[in-house]
DNA sequence: GATGATTTGTACGTATGTATA
DNA sequence: ATATACATACGTACAAATCAT
């Protein structure tokens, strides 16, 4: 039998519980395969097939495309006329770039938030800081990757400019497939730490200048680990 | 010169010839649809409804609702569920976050313009400088106006970075709408000259810092002159 | 507040373009 | 090179939501 009309459990009815479900099904499909891409579970060069995306998701092909126009406009896949979209695969070259684009991005928002920063956000910072540390003496890579996205997160929204924050998250989305590996040994996991305390410490005392060199070195620090795992290519 | 031309009967076939139109109806929409909102001929708020947009372009209203859910993902037009899309109408909160993004990654460009460009760009970017301070002379609003975005233009790709070369222009297209009334004094016209000198002399120097503070210093200059005309909102 | 008109959201069929044998 | 296979591009029909009265 064909999966039309999929029953879909009783419920129709408007239900104000539950977590949340996106309006509109193109909506739905664009978090859920942008959330696939930024994890990792569909690795860059992977083909997004209409009809099999469709299949998968037991939806037809037309909130497929416009999902997938939209993740294309987003930089998270790549279409060309008449031919299936593929998950971004950006060149070597382009990916430095990219790279180069996030340290200055993050070291803005460093240097916005060391002088735009609220009492309440400072604490808040703070306290991030202090839980990686504690992350860092249990050797717990894991979580700390985890904590470390809402540091920066943080970092950002300090910087009160909800654009420039926009543009860094979604730098920070493209670059996520290619930064994985980051805190697999130890040594690095310290060393973020390190760089991490000369970044607080500027911000909560106000120093914009600081705050951004030592954004953009933390940054820049991260990149160069990236390349010398993702070898040559 | 072919000198058949047949007088495009009934011609369904390919036709090769024509200024290279885009291979899809979507992407075409777009393309006008954007350049529509960036020149200003859609205004700010205007509710594009997917029959009438069609009816326009004597299309259905698959691609016209393709090429708005891309217009949506580039910021150039909001989108809500069940609800017709608007061209872009931000606050003048988030304005000014946009402007002030758009001075940082303006001298992000500079200061890679002055260490990367190679002579040809460097000569190039002279000739146009040139070509300003003729127009200025000449008392050209309109002309300098369009030469003004080469000159910028000129320094993003100068940085030879395209990823900041793409979303600095992409915050430019999505500014223009609320910088129209930049040049309409000829005082104005011949500050931002003097203030261009500054920029170019940097990057000519290969002068990384200078430059991004030149450029910084111009652009934010800029969103003054904007904040004037534009009125409270 | 209910109802009809209008507009968007989704499904599906067919045309068209691209790649491959 | 022509033909064939296959995926996308577009049009149309209908369902669901919004709005105007």
């Amino acid at each position: 039998m064909s999966t039309t009309t999929v029953t879909d459990s009783a419920d129709k009815t408007r239900r104000k519980t539950g977590p949340r479900k996106s309006a509109t099904r193109s909506e739905e499909l664009r978090l859920v395969i942008a959330d696939e891409i930024v994890q990792g579970r569909l690795s860059p060069g992977t083909p997004l097939e209409e009809l099999e995306v469709a299949r998968r998701f037991g939806v037809s092909r037309t909130p497929v495309r416009e999902a997938i126009r939209e993740l294309a406009a987003s930089g998270l896949v790549e279409t060309r006329p008449h031919r299936s979209a593929l998950v971004a695969l950006p060149s070597l070259d382009r990916l430095r770039g990219m790279f180069e684009v996030m340290a200055e991005l993050e070291a803005i928002c460093a240097g916005l938030a060391a002088v735009n920063m609220t009492g309440a956000e400072r604490r808040n910072l703070e306290a991030l800081h202090e839980t990686l540390g504690e992350l860092v003496r249990q050797g717990d890579p894991q979580r700390y990757h985890e904590v470390n996205e809402n540091f920066h997160s943080a970092i950002y929204h300090g910087s009160h400019n909800d654009y420039l924050t926009e543009i860094t998250l979604a730098t920070r989305a493209r670059l996520s497939p290619f930064r994985r590996a980051q805190f697999r040994t130890l040594g690095r996991l310290s060393l973020s730490h390190a760089e991490h305390d000369r970044v607080v410490t500027a911000i909560l005392r106000g120093e914009k200048t600081a705050a951004e060199a030592a954004m953009r070195g933390h940054i820049t620090v991260v990149e160069e680990t990236y390349e010398r795992y993702s070898g040559a290519r």
